[in-house]
RNA sequence: GCUCCAGUAGCUCAGCUGGAUAGAGCAACUGCCUUCUAAGCAGUUGGUCGCAGGUUCGAGUCCUGCCUGGGGCGCCA
């Protein structure tokens, strides 16, 4: 199924070579979504733009385009208007054909991606021995929200999680292990750690307290860099203690992801540093083996120096991020790199990216993307903490969504008289609960601090999940009431767009494709929200103004074709953003 | 000191390569349930787009300076 956006750019191309000759060839055409719904559907602002270029007034430009535009088999006669914008109505005929081919398509008619490439969507990244908080909710949404419409669009997307896995922290932790839990080094299967954030504290409040445990512990670092097999034996019982942990948390909020963590680079390091050397680009500075920065500078005003090996001999996050680089490039064979980090890293990420493409290990066609975030807020804009001071673990987070779901769900039960099995109410509070934190986080748009409030996101209306569930809902409840079978609707039977309502949702359901598109370009998923919002929006008017099943034929199939595309629309558009739906609620 | 991001309605936020009277949601107020779940729909009220210049036919959007808030800045990640 064609975009409509792209076969009007197509015919504008056309048009605007035959008005104006060849060396328009390949001009944007400025296409886009009209402003107001009231000038047009879609409105070209090309005319203004090409004013100067062609020496003649924008109005006269768009006469022209318009005199040699044929779009006559999808668009009413376009008009010219204001200073030259170009109005385009489409056909409900042509709306007509493009939603019959919509729902014979098991996608939706929706494209795939013409070049599909390998990608690597990095998000979550969660320290071992830690437990997963608030902190990390953000990448983990939205990263997952990213890769599942790169996914869709036909990507090859390699979902990793690049987990703090080493470093001089676990010479401490190990440490504490061998101290604490003895046994559980020579017996299988005695470590239970319970709660790591405790497990952490405790190491910690050792380390800080003990000047012989901090001593044991710098030889743990030593132990575990040169690779002794009791202490890496430490060391991985106490990254799967952490991996249960996050694995919870993974399933319930229904995300995969593979496990790279740091320690997967480790054997690549030394290479890094003799690459870098080879390369040209390494100085010994103050015992360090650095390369300098182009653009960075320190508090004097000297160049800033990326360190890759400490005057220590150790590495750190810039060697291991220059190894992950190189790796996905080099083994991973990569086109785009995408790293869902929050937004307080995009000096690391450019200067290391800098270091990488200095050094040659940056083709041209692969690209590195940094996908920032702001920090999660409480609702008196400050850092998001427990009434306590503490950090606010994820999963006390997401539980205490689902209690307050559970709680709106019951008290309406209640008010509405109905009852409900336990199995619903947990399902649907679950549900709801998840949502409503993934869809508030998704909603905004990732790059402005993030304020978070339970009351705001599991509102019943407004721009929430619950609405859109909600939307989804009612088409369920049409198809139940009707005794209807979606997948065996007549596809003979007409579509019928005449009410304003219908027409207006209609347009809305093929504007899917050009949402898609923006955000795969762009990734950003809060203007898949924003669509899916206004399409519950569109379809909640139709279905306050349009009876469907006691409307005659062929207008109640019609309205039914309707009902159950925007109803697969947003389940898909929702899946996307990692949402289920519900069939009651 | 340098640097990155943000500043839009009372609150939370959209605003896509600059384009037509700046949009939602919440809150407040008014209507609409004998009809597919009213978790809905229709409507009213509400904005010097941080400030000052500049570029442009046209600026919330681009440039410069300033103010405010948040982050980052050599051996943590």
């Amino acid at each position: 199924m064609k975009s409509t956006l792209t076969t009007l750019k197509t015919r504008f191309n056309q048009a605007l070579v035959a008005a104006f000759g060849a060396e328009l060839e390949g001009t944007d055409p400025m296409l886009v979504p009209a402003s107001n719904p009231k000038f047009a559907d879609y409105q070209s602002n090309v005319a203004m733009s090409l004013s100067k270029r062609l020496g003649q007034n924008p109005r006269a430009i768009a006469d022209q385009i318009v005199a040699h535009l044929e779009v006559a088999d999808l668009c009413e006669p376009p008009t010219v208007a204001g200073p030259g914008f170009i109005n385009l109505f489409v056909q409900p005929s042509y709306l007509a054909a493009q939603l019959r081919a919509m729902q014979t398509s098991d996608r939706l008619g929706l494209p795939q991606a013409k070049h599909p490439q390998k990608i690597i969507v990095d998000f979550s990244s969660p320290n071992i021995a830690k437990e997963m908080h608030v902190g990390h909710l953000r990448s983990t949404i939205i990263g997952d929200s990213i890769a599942r419409v790169l996914e869709f669009q036909g990507h090859d997307v390699l979902r990793l999680n690049h987990v703090g896995d080493w470093g001089t922290q676990f010479g401490m932790l190990i440490t504490y292990l061998r101290e604490a839990y003895p046994e559980a080094l020579t017996t299988a299967n005695a470590l239970a750690l319970g709660d790591l954030t405790t497990f952490y504290k405790q190491a910690k409040a050792r380390f800080d307290e003990d000047e012989d445990f901090r001593e044991r512990s710098r030889l743990e670092v030593v132990a575990l860099q040169s690779g002794n097999e009791d202490t890496l034996k430490a060391w991985s019982l106490l990254c799967e203690q952490s991996r249960i942990a996050f694995q919870e948390i993974y399933d319930l909020l229904d995300i995969r992801i593979t496990e790279r963590g740091e320690s997967f680079y480790n054997p690549l390091l030394p290479s890094v540093v003799t690459d870098l050397e080879a390369a040209g680009l390494l100085v010994e500075d103050n015992g360090a083996k650095v390369v300098f920065l182009e653009g960075f500078t320190n508090k004097e005003g000297n160049p800033l120096p990326l360190i890759v090996q400490k005057s220590d001999g150790g590495y750190n996050y810039a060697t291991t991020d220059l190894a992950a680089v190189r790796y996905r490039i080099q083994q991973d064979h990569c086109d785009r790199i995408i790293y869902v980090t929050d937004a307080g890293q995009a000096n690391h990420f450019a200067q290391v990216w800098q270091v990488a493409r200095r050094a040659g290990w940056v083709p041209d066609h692969v690209e590195l993307v940094h996908v920032p975030f702001g920090v999660v807020q409480g609702e008196d804009g400050k850092k998001f903490k427990t009434r306590s001071g503490d950090t606010v673990r994820l999963r006390d987070l997401l539980d205490e969504a689902i209690a307050r779901a559970r709680a709106d769900l019951e008290a309406r039960l209640k008010e509405e008289g109905r009852t409900e099995s336990e199995e619903f109410i947990q399902q649907v509070s679950r549900v709801v609960g998840l949502a409503a934190v993934k869809y508030a986080d998704l909603s905004q748009n990732r790059t402005s601090n993030y304020i978070f409030s339970y009351d705001k996101m599991l509102a019943l209306q407004g721009n929430t999940a619950p609405y859109m569930l909600y939307a989804y809902v009612r088409v369920q409840g049409i198809s139940r009431k009707g005794g209807i079978d979606f997948e065996h609707l007549g596809a003979d039977s007409p579509l019928v767009l005449e009410d304003e309502t219908e027409l207006t949702l209609a347009k809305s359901l093929l504007q899917f494709d050009e949402i898609l598109a923006a955000v795969e370009a762009d990734l950003f998923p809060n203007r898949l929200c924003q669509y899916l919002f206004e399409l519950s929006q569109k379809f909640n008017q139709f279905y306050d103004r349009c009876p469907v099943l006691q409307a005659e034929e062929p207008l109640r199939t019609s309205r039914l074709v309707l009902a159950d595309l925007t109803a697969r629309t947003l389940k898909l558009g929702l899946s996307l953003l990692g949402i289920p739906v519900l069939e009651r609620m």
